[in-house]
DNA sequence: CGTATGACGTGCA
DNA sequence: GTGCACGCCATAC
């Protein structure tokens, strides 16, 4: 279990700038797991720290995807950050 | 230590 | 383009 894989995404995901979106997959990556995506989903969901703009991380579909807070809100504030790519 | 689960991704019909 | 099934990693129990 490499912890520092947790961190490494979570610090990856707190990087990304407003307005910005990222997939699952592109974060996995840049924490040195390409394959690992499934957890990276895992750990956000477990991870509440208002540092980390989660909802900023959306599937590679372009979709949303889901949100700890609620769908509705993570579409609402990609919204507010002129993220309006979604689909 | 083994099984089950989950904010997913990709392949095939 | 849509829908279903399988596979994947880390974490929790």
């Amino acid at each position: 279990m490499e912890k520092d894989f947790k961190e490494k995404v979570l610090k990856i995901v707190s990087k990304i700038n407003k307005g910005e979106t990222m997939s699952y997959k592109e974060v996995a990556r840049l924490a040195g797991k390409p394959k690992a995506w499934r957890a990276v989903g895992n750990i956000l969901k477990n991870n509440y720290d208002n540092k980390i703009p989660c909802h900023r991380v959306v599937l590679s579909n372009g979709r949303p995807g889901k949100y700890n807070r609620g769908v509705q809100n993570k579409i609402k504030l990609l919204k507010k950050e002129k993220v309006k790519n979604l689909k």
